[in-house]
DNA sequence: CGGTGTATGTTTAGGTCTAAATTTAGATCT
DNA sequence: AGATCTAAATTTAGACCTAAACATACACCG
């Protein structure tokens, strides 16, 4: 009998153009050519992620935090930003950003103020412990992440990125 | 009073450059050569995830269940894969898989088969309903994602992100 | 001067993931 | 045969996110 037919046991790592290979066999017609873009893409994304959620996790901060109180340093003096500008700059829900701080303030990184202004506005402040935290994840962090990336030349790389997010964030800005 | 010496009304979209800028100028010394490549790989992702999931909730299926099913169903005749194999193939874990599986399983689009052979293992087969639902979305899926990236000629980035990315995951394979 | 509008922030319901603990079914050794 | 080992699968605990419902505060207008 047959019983490996199918692949059951050990595990093929299969690449970009082998799924739209695939896709061209099982569903002919079907425009492939996003996949050799958009698959790298998302490889790479959660390659990166899962990195640096991996090392957050032995320090004892999660990806989410870090993102918040970091975001809050870059911003510089007085590390203030309201909840809306907040979950516009991380690119999350304002929902996600309520539970974040809430996270972050009963682990003493942020403050909450009290409303203030037309449409009232929560400023949340980078308290001195976030701020240490802060510098001393983040220094790291960007250490890793080049040496990943490694020393080549990444210019047009990058330029080529740039411009597809321009195009993406565009087309699916409704 | 400077009520507005930081951003607490309108939000600014925040380039990479920006951010990488900003780090130079809080962090002296870190590299940040690494955020005009990693930023927009991540947002690229996160636009291209979030479109996909809105398509998919008007469907009512959720992206990890499409995931799934259509991992299945490129893998050709006769629709069956193992619950390791399909981690593998969806880049998650064994347990998310289980999970899926439970799911799809419940809203009869995929059936579990006894364990077998060695280590146990459990055959995951798409059903004829799965199968369908597959096709129908697939299809239509791959043509919006062909429009979000556009008509261009995207051969050297495709080559770049293939490149960056076999560099990345030989340095993050432990 | 009180109703209506509008933008913000918070809460909640539902769903997903990972990591770790647990279960399970053959294989192997004595 | 029985104890032990091993790899796979499942379960569970803990975190996070989105969308939608809800709460709030001030501005504006009739």
């Amino acid at each position: 009998m047959d019983d490996d037919a199918y692949p059951l046991g050990q595990s093929a790592t299969v690449g970009a153009d082998d799924i739209a290979a695939a896709w061209r066999r099982e569903l002919p017609g079907v425009p492939t050519h996003s996949i050799p873009v958009v698959t790298p893409i998302w490889r790479l994304a959660k390659l990166l992620a899962d990195d640096r959620r991996r090392f957050l996790a032995d320090q004892g901060v999660d990806a989410a935090t870090l993102d918040l109180i970091s975001t809050l340093r870059r911003a510089g003096e007085p590390y203030t930003l309201s909840t809306r500008e907040l979950a516009a700059r991380c690119l999350v829900s304002a929902g996600a950003i309520s539970q974040r701080v809430a996270r972050a303030e009963k682990d003493g990184l942020v403050t909450r103020g009290p409303a203030r202004g037309r449409p009232k506005t929560v400023p949340v402040t980078l308290t001195a412990e976030g701020h240490g935290l802060t510098d001393r994840l983040v220094g790291e962090l960007l250490r890793r992440e080049a040496e990943l990336i490694g020393d080549g030349d990444h210019e047009t790389l990058a330029a080529g990125l740039r411009e597809l997010l321009a195009a993406v964030g565009a087309r699916t800005a409704q």
